[in-house]
DNA sequence: ATTACATATGAGATATTATTCATATATAAA
DNA sequence: TTTATATATGAATAATATCTCATATGTAAT
């Protein structure tokens, strides 16, 4: 089903909502991070990674910046920092320990 | 993969990126509605619109009430604005149109 | 120009998620 | 207490997204 501000949305939230790229965001909040390193930490094979990055990167989720042989990856942290400050406020409200939302991580 | 902090914002990012569930959102922003007055200006059927308000529910991104036999639903507006205002703000500045990414409904 | 290293990419296999259909439940009216 | 209406739900199917593997490309050093 697509349509209308939905649609416009759908692309947006989809791709956040895949674990492996949330992992990849969540470590270049702390720091811009190249394909291999990002691959070492997250301990995920470099074209898995690189598939993700490249998602991240058309919805300008991330930038990129060559260094030598390197592509040092960088979050988009005005974007980032906003939408993961509303997951938390979110739920810390709405989602209380032990209901049915896994919001928090159980 | 899953892990963290990152399997923690996945239900709730996984939640919203369906076109269904963000349309049904979409109106609820507009007003409270009962599922069958979901389905008929969705166009959808009443057994989908209810398997989707129902995970809806599970994060909290609406609320339900009963009015006699039908079920009311509402949007929480604080978290569901919130993500829309970031949505748009993200859209102007990081997706001019004719790029590849598709956010602003091209 | 050959080699090594870093990253990207296509395509098939797999996993996840959505949708549909049939049916159950719940409320209220007759 | 039967019937009608509103909604919910389980299970099978269909649609979509992800991951893996093989390989390509691009950069720099020798």
């Amino acid at each position: 089903m697509k349509r209308g501000l939905s649609e416009a949305c759908y692309k947006f939230f989809s791709n956040m909502s895949n674990p492996t790229r949330l992992a990849v965001l969540e470590k270049l909040m702390e720091k811009p991070m190249s394909v291999n390193e990002l691959a070492d930490a997250l301990k995920q094979e470099q074209s898995m990674v690189s598939h993700n990055l490249k998602q991240l990167l058309e919805c300008n989720f991330i930038t990129q910046q060559r260094r030598g042989k390197q592509r040092i990856y960088s979050a988009n942290q005005e974007t980032i920092g906003a939408l993961l400050k509303i997951l938390d406020n979110h739920a810390q409200k709405y989602c209380p320990t032990g209901g049915k939302c896994h919001l928090r991580g159980d």
